[in-house]
DNA sequence: AATATAGTGTGTAATTTTTACACTAAGTAA
DNA sequence: TTACTTAGTGTAAAAATTACACACTATATT
């Protein structure tokens, strides 16, 4: 964010690319500026970061702020400091992107004054973006593009319980390519770090998938080895 | 570096982990401290971020002011902003690693006030660091150890014109293990980057190894490709 | 001139990983 | 019962990775 600009040679903010995951669509979660600079366009969250908060702190608040939610896997990734990114003077801020289901229950709480409102939109057709957010957005995309290949970070996206092709569906989405199905599905099981349940999927007008968790034992245990996709 | 600390409510600087090789082995530049906290210990060099310089421009500048090089390849890595990180007061420190090839000439100038001296130190064999240069320096390897592994920043560390073996050792040293010498070169030459030169090494006492040269060019044509160590 | 020394440069076979590709099975809805 | 929709599965070819050893060449030494 970045709206108050208190007299000091230079602030700290952080700002937060969310990405939620409907089960459908890819989306981030924009807020609307109720202030100049910048008065009615979309932008990321964000805000300043606080005296005693440490950087991470800092993230989980704003994001808590914003939605509600806590014990989100929050990553830091990269730190914008142009000198002239903010009309009105030095923000130096730092970006944080999180990984979110989408489709609960609880999300979107009352938001601080400096938004009309926030909302989840599909990456895949976003509006324009205040400040240089269309840079900090594209790199974020851009790092979770890389990570996902290497960490179980896709698991963050979906449910407790999710289906191979709910899976498939999230690296798809992210990769931005369409997958091989069975490839896929020998790869994923391959890494052994998936745990098949004996329930199936509900409510669905068709055969049933076979549902799966990701379990957080296998995978510490194969800490070191690295996930290669 | 964080030295004095005026009277905000924080400060926001750029620590460097700079790492250089010399033919031989993996360095990086520390400095020892003239100044409390931690008067006459090792710390990586740093500096507060001026008002009107971007943050890559200021990691230039500090580099240039510890070696008067400049044009070297730097990229930002990491914040660390634990509250309590430094004993004097908030500091946000954003950290840089560069790849510096050695053995040249020029290198390490006059150091500023705020440090006694500056030395090449080994990373086998690192003395205990100031605040938490540990943490940034830990960091700082694993982020290359990566990036090494996919992008071809080995030849940062090298004279333009090089051997293969040199090449290797410089993978070896940064991966922190032994590779296949047949393997090593079938796979880098396979990546069509490496010009062959009609030069041989010179100055040794036994037979010439061939010269090599990082192919710009040819790699920026591939760009969209990646490497995959 | 002969020899010792030290690093250069090269090929292949076995294994593993990746890729491309299509049909049957199961469950629901009409 | 039929139509529809997604689940779930195997294999063969190609490509990439691994493991492994010796002859060559230039210089230095005697």
């Amino acid at each position: 964010m970045e709206q108050i600009l208190p007299h000091l040679d230079s602030v700290f903010s952080i700002d937060c690319v969310l990405f939620g995951f409907d089960g459908k669509e890819l989306k981030i979660l924009l807020i609307e500026r109720n202030e100049e600079p910048f008065k009615d366009w979309w932008a990321l969250p964000g805000n300043i970061v606080g005296p005693d908060e440490s950087l991470d702190q800092s993230a989980s608040r704003i994001l808590y702020e914003l939605t509600g939610l806590r014990g989100i896997y929050m990553e830091q990734y990269y730190a914008f400091g142009d000198p002239y990114r903010h009309p009105q003077g030095r923000v130096i801020t730092l970006a944080y992107y999180a990984l979110i289901r989408l489709g609960g229950d609880k999300e979107l709480r009352p938001i601080s004054t400096y938004a009309k409102r926030a909302n989840w939109l599909p990456i895949t057709d976003l509006p324009k973006l205040a400040f240089d957010h269309q840079k900090i957005y594209d790199k974020g995309l851009e790092k979770i593009k890389r990570r996902i290949k290497h960490q179980p970070i896709a698991f963050e996206l979906l449910p407790e319980k999710f289906t191979l092709t709910q899976l498939q569906h999230v690296y798809e989405l992210v990769l931005g390519k369409k997958l091989d199905k069975r490839n896929f599905r020998k790869k994923i099981v391959s890494f052994g770090v998936l745990k098949e349940l004996d329930e199936k999927q509900k409510g669905v007008s068709y055969r049933a998938a076979t549902l799966y968790r990701f379990d957080k034992r296998k995978y510490a245990k194969l800490f070191g080895k690295e996930i290669s996709f």
